[in-house]
DNA sequence: GCCGTCGATGTAATCGTTTACACGCGCGTT
DNA sequence: AACGCGCGTGTAAACGATTACATCGACGGC
């Protein structure tokens, strides 16, 4: 068998310099179109294909981006992979996928490495001392870091739980409580803030008891579910900070024999593709995360292709509560 | 602002060559105790990092493995992205995502250009002549391609859908429908001869309208629910290619105020997370996704550094029914 | 007829490593 | 003493593209 071939080999079959060759294929209107179609035929003749490595050793490019996230398994996140995937390959380049929960070296190495022209990242507690150390630019997505100038795509989170709280308020809830997310996490805070914020508009009352803690997760949402149980005065309703939790809580509250929404109105975050078709129906803030991913990675692709410039600020898309199933008004 | 340090400013630093400094990060057993710490140090001032494209030009490694899935947004594939993610970063390699649902110049060029050094296909429907123009290691997870001889991870399909078969009929249940996946996939092929195997082993006959078509979405599984409604004689219980679409046959009987399990029992496969939320929590075939995407990248990442050789074959795990809610004898 | 310009192409330097090979040295063996 | 060996290190040749710069005609304006 016959070694890979080399520009070399194309440039010598199609009688030009391998300069010709480069340029046929990468800038194939500086070259003549005869020119052009003889190098094509002695690319397609040979089978040659441009070496990656070669070429993003001279021209300093990676044709790779990536994204870094805290848990690539969840479903939120991966409907992001797919949409920011789906742009960057359009664009041609790779997309490469870390999670961001690693030691600080290897997440250091990731943005000096050359290996990658820019980083979308969706977390929001990795060490600003990294990201501020990376060489290439960075796009936050959903999260974003406190005291760091970046460039960020996020939903109003406020918002969206402020709906919630509004709607329960119309249905004629009263004791609404709050399940949050992870302690330290942006997003907690800001719908925690959103929650305490629009209970107080509304001149309703939030107990120590209505403020159950959760990390996001399913089982964080049924561990509460019993916490809520076990108080004397329930809460009527329980506004959850994502889908997962919800899911938990509801799940968990059927197990113990109280129905959503008869005995307890419940109220997601994000939106997920279950959400549609759990049982009851969940109503949710819906978060639009393709737009999310798609918007975050155009960006960045413009940046690096165009060398459009990446101004810092919070992009905030608009949040909507999608009214659904899981909340009636209080029996 | 100077510019980014190289081998040679460290070599120079350290009063060595470029060659052992080279040695002293990647071969360290290869350098004297003393000069490696000089080197070590001289790295530390300067602040080098290896230029990964550089390195990937000179040795002919991408350090890279792709993951190629139809569908990133999967939580079903989400969950072995993370597994892979896992093992592949441990192992200094970075992980390169990509759907394989694009034109067929796109993933040729994947496994030819020199930017991976290995692929993980999670889809049996690529072009086999594509697969065979790669020239790097392949490793299949619980698709496969039909004539190709590739090593391919994959769990008991047949054998999952015969456990749920009989433990439908165990229950009393002797018209069991089936929900089947999409056209010309190969897991939708084996599960479906699963079912009609265990159906006649077992003495049971399936008719026509037993045997609902699906693509394993939830649409697709409340799209069948109406079908199934429809049937004059009904089956008194449905198995599902997917839990996505058990969940949507599920939902969509509930909105047609069927009740799961009281007027049909449904089986799901995958035992994705969520199943074991759902309301009722999901009767499934669990499959080891984890252990999945583990053992395959496992053992492509010891091909690559190890050089072991990737035998073919098909190496089944287990598939096993997990018993929950959404299954009960028939009223 | 001369000169400037422009477009197409070739020449060769360059990107920053890794590694084959050479070299020098110390040491144990014959 | 001669030799072989192994170890640690240096020298310099790859790896395979891109691209700045040079070259060469053709062409148009004066």
């Amino acid at each position: 068998m016959t070694r890979k071939p080399r520009i070399a080999d194309v440039a010598q079959l199609a009688g030009v310099s391998t300069a010709t060759v480069s340029r046929a294929l990468s800038h194939p209107e500086r070259v003549e179109g005869i020119t052009r179609s003889r190098v094509l035929e002695a690319v397609a003749a040979t089978g040659y294909r441009v070496n990656a490595a070669a070429r993003d050793l001279r021209s300093r490019r990676a044709r790779a981006i990536t994204l870094l996230a805290p848990n690539l398994a969840n479903t939120f996140f991966s409907r992001i992979v797919a949409a920011v995937q789906d742009v960057a390959g359009s664009a041609g380049l790779v997309v490469q996928v870390s999670d961001s929960q690693v030691e600080a070296a290897r997440l250091t190495v990731i943005g000096t490495d050359g290996r990658t022209d820019g980083i979308l990242l969706l977390d929001g507690a990795v060490d600003p001392a990294i990201v501020a150390g990376w060489a290439v630019p960075v796009v936050m997505v959903c999260e974003w870091l406190e005291d760091v100038e970046l460039c960020c795509f996020g939903t109003d989170n406020a918002g969206g739980i402020g709906q919630a709280v509004e709607h329960l308020a119309a249905l004629g809830h009263r004791r609404i409580a709050y399940l949050g997310g992870p302690a330290g996490n942006v997003l907690s805070a800001a719908r925690a803030e959103g929650y305490e914020a629009a209970m107080r508009r509304l001149g309703l009352a939030a107990g120590a008891a209505d403020r159950l803690p959760g990390d996001f997760t399913m089982r964080s949402g049924a561990e509460a579910a019993g916490r809520w149980a076990a108080t004397a005065d329930r809460a009527t309703a329980v506004i959850c900070a994502s889908d997962e939790s919800a899911i938990g809580f509801v799940s968990e509250c059927d197990r113990m024999g109280f129905a959503c929404p008869r005995d307890v109105s419940v109220v997601g975050f994000d939106d997920i593709e279950f959400s549609d078709r759990f049982i009851p129906p969940l109503t949710t803030v819906h978060q639009p995360r393709d737009q999310l991913g798609r918007r975050a990675a155009t960006l960045l692709v413009a940046a690096l292709t165009g060398g459009a410039p990446l101004r810092p600020g919070r992009r905030m898309l608009p949040s909507r509560l999608i009214v659904r199933g899981s909340t009636a008004a209080p029996s």
